[in-house]
RNA sequence: CGGGGCGUAGCGCAGCCUGGUUAGCGCGCUUGCUUUGGGAGCAAGAAGUCGUGAGUUCGAAUCUCACCGCCCCGACCA
């Protein structure tokens, strides 16, 4: 390809809109276009890096025998109301109606009219199991979109589905698919972890999230850098520190006028957050529950309905608090709520002497003591940890970090056939659910991914398995133009993937643009090839350099391709 | 949805507070000449509904109001 007929523009300034360093790249590079928030067009560059990566995506996926194919990015709503997903989603699914008045969605997953095709197609075990796949964009109308196409609201999505007769068959398929995926994420040379997941939306009984560790992420995991412990934050589990040591001192009221907030109250009695407790009412299938956690933790809503057992939860309105206990937000305490369900955070059991409120206005107490002052309903892990918690398997401390999702893996069971009535004959002619599992990769993400841990100050560093070119040939003297074009034929004829830069700019110009789109080696025909007649090349993520014969060049880039990283 | 910021040429910005001729600067773009080993120089050019609408005013990029869009933090979400 000829740079100087090539539909792209590189940029010395990074764009006022981009903060992050992959979302800046992708831009300098002229790999993306944005049109709308979360909306973006690929320019023939980033299109090059999206193909390859979908390249390698499907050789991974027949590898596992799985099946691509292409599903409607438009779909009837019909099947989403049998899921129960078109009530569960909310603005994120977008809707709309056809020129009938019947209402339809964007695509945003896949799982409904997969199950559907597969129920009219397979009727027999025989055909199983089977493992589908396909490549197309998805749309989600994210609150709000960030990152360039880190958090895109239409993005390319690796979407897989497999159907099977059980669940050891699912399991099994499961395992396949998750190797599937680290050589996907080890072949695009990215460090990523895998970590257990919730299930969220897609619903389902297990599930596995890739992810990388990088300051542009939005999600937040915890860390531990002795043993590697790796966990997101909504799932890490918090241990329990050992008692506090300590008398327990006799309970105290004491006055605090207008002191509502944790914040102002630790101010205003000088003691640490920890030394106090939030007391947050709950309404619940089972009732209006209060729950206590120390004043500079959060609750985990997910974990505190889990240990209820409860369907549904939600945070009690103020009206409500003030109604149930006869005083003001703000001065709720956990002493003599004597008729409700007291739910603690395992924590809270083991420190002693805190502050809470006292359930009058303007007043808190002081060394309120767990077990003395008030006796729990249940207690638990209901929290989001916190920096420097204890690793759950090395006790050693955490750090709190942020990461990307690549993709996550879900064990889903038998949720959708059950609810779309998708059945097979098993061998003994016995009507069966099919057993379910689905698997995506954010593949407009990865290119992020791949760069935010690919770079420096120059621009990318495209690993060799998904850089658009693998050379870009430069002349740095119009005296070599002629030869350097002769190099360009030669290694476009020996089948590499090369950009010569033809244009009429400055050697200099032409250095910085080829760091900057991130080419992993640079053919450059200069004062060297005037005087020894030797081509220089120069790798871009070592800066290594070496002279070969124009004759040679062809083999010397193979090589040297087959060779890095 | 809450908080903060922004909207002026393709991109990055100045001008706005304190209203007043033809709205500037840098990058990029076009033409010519000289250049070409790490983002060249000179010269000449093209390019703007100042986000939209209303209002105040003799006069609005500038002041007021409403709306739209975008970015960041959070909520939300995978």
């Amino acid at each position: 390809m000829r740079f100087s007929q090539y539909l792209v523009t590189t940029s010395k300034e990074a764009s006022r809109e981009a903060e992050c360093v992959s979302h800046q790249l992708m831009l300098r590079a002229g790999l993306i276009m944005k049109f709308a928030a979360g909306i973006y067009s690929y320019l023939p560059m980033g299109y090059r890096v999206l193909a390859r990566i979908t390249s390698i995506i499907e050789e991974e996926m027949e590898r596992i025998g799985a099946q691509r194919l292409l599903l409607p990015f438009v779909q009837p709503a019909e099947l989403w109301k049998k899921s129960g997903r078109w009530e569960s989603w909310g603005e994120e699914l977008v809707r709309f109606k056809d020129r009938k008045g019947a209402d339809f969605v964007l695509g945003p997953t896949h799982e409904e009219v997969i199950t559907q095709l597969i129920k009219q197609q397979i009727n027999s075990y025989k055909k199983l199991p089977v493992i589908v796949y396909q490549v197309q964009a998805k749309f989600r109308d994210e609150p709000r979109a960030r990152g360039g196409v880190i958090r895109a609201r239409e993005f390319l999505m690796k979407d897989a589905y497999s159907f099977c007769q059980s669940k050891e068959e699912a399991k099994v398929i499961y395992e396949k698919m998750k190797e599937a995926y680290q050589r996907v994420f080890s072949r695009c040379l990215l460090d990523y972890r895998l970590v257990e997941a919730d299930t969220g939306t897609m619903g389902g009984e297990f599930s596995h999230e890739f992810i990388i560790l990088t300051n542009s992420g939005e999600d937040r995991i915890v860390e531990c850098e002795r043993c590697g412990y790796v966990a997101k934050l909504e799932r890490a589990v918090c241990i329990t520190d050992e008692a506090e040591k300590g008398e327990r001192k006799p309970v105290k009221e004491v006055s605090t006028p207008g002191i509502r907030t944790i914040k102002e109250l630790s101010h205003f009695l000088a003691c640490q957050e920890r030394k106090t407790l939030k007391t947050i009412f709950y309404e619940t299938d089972k009732g209006l529950i209060a729950v206590l956690v120390r004043g500079d933790h959060y609750v985990n809503e997910e974990k505190l309905r889990l240990l209820l057992k409860a369907k549904e939860l939600k945070l009690a309105s103020d009206n409500l608090t003030r109604k149930e206990i006869g005083a003001e937000i703000g001065f709720v305490g956990p002493v003599g709520l004597d008729r409700n369900k007291l739910v603690v955070d395992n924590t809270v059991m083991q420190g002693k002497n805190f502050v809470t409120g006292a359930n009058k206005k303007d007043v808190h107490l002081i060394n309120v003591n767990p077990n003395r002052d008030f006796e729990p309903t249940l207690t638990g892990d209901i929290r989001f940890p916190v920096l420097g918690d204890s690793c759950p398997l090395c006790g050693n401390e955490t750090k709190i970090k942020r990461a990307i999702e690549l993709g996550q893996i879900f064990h889903l069971g038998e949720g959708y056939s059950s609810s779309l009535g998708a059945t097979f004959l098993d061998k003994m002619g016995k009507e069966k659910y099919f057993i379910m599992g689905c698997y995506g990769i954010g593949v407009s993400r990865l290119l992020a991914a791949v760069i935010e841990q690919n770079y420096d100050k120059d621009g990318i560093i495209w690993p060799k398995e998904i850089a658009p070119f693998q050379a870009v040939v430069i002349a740095t003297s119009p005296d070599t133009a002629r030869a350097a074009e002769g190099a360009y034929l030669r290694l476009k004829k020996a089948g590499i993937d090369t950009l010569w830069d033809d244009r009429d700019v400055s050697a200099g110009t032409k250095f910085s643009d080829a760091d900057l789109l991130g080419i992993p080696f640079k053919v450059i025909l200069g004062n060297i090839f005037l005087k020894e007649d030797k081509i220089e090349i120069k790798t871009r993520r070592r800066g290594e350099k070496e002279k070969v014969g124009r004759n040679g060049i062809s083999q010397r880039i193979k090589e040297l391709v087959k060779d890095a990283e």
